[in-house]
DNA sequence: TCATTAATCGCAC
DNA sequence: GTGCGATTAATGA
């Protein structure tokens, strides 16, 4: 699972926040000790309940975060692309993982030890302050999902799911460039495979979106926005 | 190609 | 809105 190391200060991911940070030397010198993991499609890389040890940083590919639910339910948490920080809430005094990461994609996982982290935080305050704003914008995030899923109908908790996959995963502005199953999408809006496919037939036929295969375009972005924007169409979240 | 898996739709609750 | 089951499309060995 351990292949040929990245050297962070080659890396092109400018959001991670050690790459942000990597003038420091300390920084430099602990991001030796790294190690890097490959996961292939459909592996998981962090399993619910078992000891936290480090946290895993997104160098390539694409995963996403979950929790399992009753008879077979899953809730996606979050997405996670080329830079960002996975398994970080078991930063805490929590010992195991409360969340299952997989890979969508094959994905390539930076992985610092819990250790190497806090003596990062402790000599580099640069670093403590970005991991702090952090924290912060994802309990945001956080709160204003739960509220979404619990005050949102099902045709917007689907609408919101894909403006935020495009948000985040389009190149172009309109394709979602990750390929994934009704299914997941159903596990990220909170509802049923079915009914992600009644409203992605219905936002066809009003042509807001196409698919082709797998991959949805969404195509007016405007409208779907306006169709939420009562519940706070919060960035990124 | 055939076999398996995913997507879709209709229908009952 | 939810969930089952039949049909059809897509995918992969």
């Amino acid at each position: 699972m351990v292949s040929s190391k990245i050297d962070c200060q080659e890396c092109a991911n400018l959001n991670c926040l050690i790459k942000k940070n990597i003038q420091s030397d300390k920084i430099k010198e602990m991001s030796q000790s790294k190690s890097t993991i490959v996961c292939k499609k459909g592996q998981q890389f962090i399993m619910q309940g078992a000891p936290i040890n480090g946290l895993f940083f997104v160098y390539k590919g694409i995963g996403k975060v979950l929790q399992a639910g009753i008879n077979g339910r899953e809730q996606i948490i979050r997405m996670a692309k080329s830079g960002e920080i996975v398994g970080y809430r078991g930063f805490g005094s929590a010992d195991t993982y409360s969340i299952t990461a997989q890979a969508i994609d094959s994905i390539q996982l930076c992985y610092f030890s819990k250790d190497s982290i806090k003596e990062m935080l402790y000599e580099v305050p640069q670093l403590a302050v970005d991991f702090m704003l952090f924290y912060s914008d994802e309990l945001n995030k956080s709160e204003t999902r739960v509220r979404k899923l619990a005050q949102m109908t099902v045709r917007e908790r689907v609408v919101d799911t894909l403006l935020y996959m495009r948000r985040k995963f389009s190149s172009n502005g309109k394709t979602i460039d990750v390929i994934m199953s009704r299914k997941e999408y159903a596990d990220y809006a909170g509802t049923t495979e079915e009914q992600v496919i009644r409203v992605l037939s219905s936002l066809k036929s009003e042509k807001l979106i196409t698919t082709i295969g797998k991959r949805i375009d969404v195509l007016n972005v405007e409208k779907l926005q306006k169709e939420i924007e009562e519940h706070h169409y919060f960035l990124g979240s």
